[in-house]
RNA sequence: GCCGGGGUGCCCGAGCGGACCAAGGGGACGGGCUUGAGACCCGUUCCCCCUCACGGGGGGCGCGGGUUCGAAUCCCGCCCCCGGCGCCA
């Protein structure tokens, strides 16, 4: 059994056609490989019928004694070397081009994924009743019963302070002014309570999943040019990911690469299956393709904390196993308290990797929309073939590829503020989660059911507003 | 970072320039034998290409180059492991 896609591609060129048309990418790369695929196995052959030649007669050599025929055999052999280097030049070219459109090729897409791009993202379950402020009923209802989802919800008149100025200028536990100066834009440095928000967050997720049997794990937070490029796609390396300078390390912008990574060129017997991981990492992403999106605030930054989930699996398991990846982010949101809805996110918009991703978005009262959280995807075989995670049936010692698939279990920062927005009072106080208090209790200086404003900032510089 | 030793198939382990193209074990898988299990016997056990198949061929000895008709074996660069020194949260 070799990589599904390959596989495909060779029997049922079309076929494969149609899902990048569903991608909405250009379907003449399926036949771009095919003909340089085929041409590779054609040059492939030859080669080899001549290498065999030249095998012969090397070996023949060895058993030759008599002088002159020695010389002979030796030049005859070198005759057969130099065109055997022409070609294999020629070969060397192929293989690369080959190999270069190979890792191009998106993975195919399950057939419940809607059709088009981001826009066509269909919503398919919602939980919570949103604190809906009058002004955005209109928006509130455009993601709601639009898709014919009738959701409790209950209309306030006041309208919460976005948690970007929440986090600023109302709790005054974050800057984000001081830390552009000395960083740039898009990072942050947050304070006291956040910190002990931040921190119980990754606790109770952690604590949630490892009660779940899944292995807590720190992953390496850099990796080599060879292991990151094997587990994302060409688009999230350009807009995602740092490199370290006169290094060959790249800083993860997820825990899920170094996850991947952990059995890249083993063999993983059926009998093992499924290992189900959490880890547990700070993210580093260049947000190169945000443009101005998010800018203010902790919503979209260059790191932040992440759990994690990933698990390798059986090939006739994934569907399964996807379904409770994004079971156990709900399980944690619904502790949380924080409502959401699920999006089946459609084909255009999917990563090449996954063949099917849920996202989990919270509902966000100051700015009456629901927002990523939590994205859960199927990657199949693909990034398994690309890392060489192969699959052992101990039953008749047959070779594949494991299945990988990876979730958020909780975001730190963004989590944070949904928080802000959603438990937010109208004098400003912010209740905590009652889930988060058991990690919070231990510690004297951490706040325990309310984050409270703040005159002023615990520390650093502070300028007073007009 | 420096000096020394080392990286061989799923595992152990031989080979250190040509002998059907990694010996020999072990494990695993398939089959035989057996009432069943074990022992025992036979076969298979990395990747790629050709073939409906039987089968055939090529490439693989940490990774990448090089020398040679021929390299696991020689040369160069890199990675990793072990020991010693140094440095350090």
């Amino acid at each position: 059994m070799s990589w599904s896609v390959l596989d495909l591609i060779r029997r049922d060129k079309e076929k494969y056609k149609m899902y990048l048309v569903k991608r909405q990418m250009d379907p003449s790369l399926a036949d771009k490989f095919y003909e340089v695929d085929l041409r590779w196995r054609k040059l492939q052959t030859v080669l080899n019928e001549l290498r065999h030649k030249h095998n012969v007669i090397s070996r023949s050599i060895g058993k030759a004694k008599d002088p002159e025929e020695r010389r002979r055999l030796i030049e005859e052999a070198r005759r057969l070397l130099r065109e055997l280097q022409r070609l294999e030049e020629e070969f060397k070219r192929l293989e690369e081009e080959r190999r270069s459109l190979l890792f191009q090729l998106p993975n195919i897409v399950d057939d419940d994924v809607p059709e088009g791009g981001e826009e066509d993202s269909v919503p398919v379950e919602f939980w919570g009743r949103p604190r809906v402020w009058r002004g955005y009923l209109e928006e509130f209802k455009a993601q709601t019963e639009r898709y014919g989802f009738r959701v409790d919800h209950e209309v306030i008149d006041w309208k919460p302070v976005g948690h970007a100025d929440m986090l600023e200028y109302v709790l005054k536990l974050g800057n984000t002014v001081k830390a552009g100066e000395v960083a740039g834009s898009r990072f942050y440095y947050t304070f006291e309570d956040i910190v002990w928000l931040d921190f119980a967050l990754l606790l109770y997720a952690m604590d949630h999943m490892t009660s779940k049997g899944y292995v807590l794990v720190t992953p390496p937070y850099m990796l080599r040019h060879k292991i990151i490029s094997a587990v994302i796609d060409l688009e999230t390396f350009k807009d995602a990911i740092y490199k370290i300078e006169g290094e060959d390390l790249y800083l993860i912008s997820t825990a899920e690469h170094p996850l991947a990574a952990l059995y890249s060129w083993e063999e993983i017997y059926d009998e093992d299956l499924p290992i189900k991981l959490v880890g547990v990492s700070p993210c580093f992403r260049k947000e190169a393709g945000a443009g101005n999106r998010d800018l203010k605030g902790i919503f979209r930054v260059h790191q932040f904390h992440k759990v994690e989930q990933f698990v390798f699996s059986l090939p006739e398991e994934s569907r399964k196993i996807h379904e409770e990846l994004i079971t156990n982010a709900k399980e944690l949101f619904q502790g949380l308290g924080l409502p959401y809805r699920i999006v089946n996110i459609a084909a255009g918009d999917l990563g090449a990797c996954a063949v099917k991703k849920y996202d989990l978005e919270a509902w966000m009262p100051a700015q009456g929309k629901y927002r990523e959280m939590v994205s859960a995807s199927n990657c199949t075989d693909w990034q398994a073939y690309r890392l060489g995670i192969r699959l052992v049936r101990r039953k008749g010692m047959e070779r594949g590829y494991v299945h990988t698939l990876n979730s958020t279990a909780i975001a730190s920062t963004r989590t944070i503020t949904a928080i802000l927005e959603n438990y937010q009072r109208e004098d400003g106080v912010v209740e905590i989660p009652k889930v988060l208090r058991k990690y919070l209790e231990p510690f004297k200086a951490a706040p325990k059911d309310y984050i409270y404003p703040r005159e002023k900032p615990p520390a650093g510089p502070w300028k007073r507003s007009s």
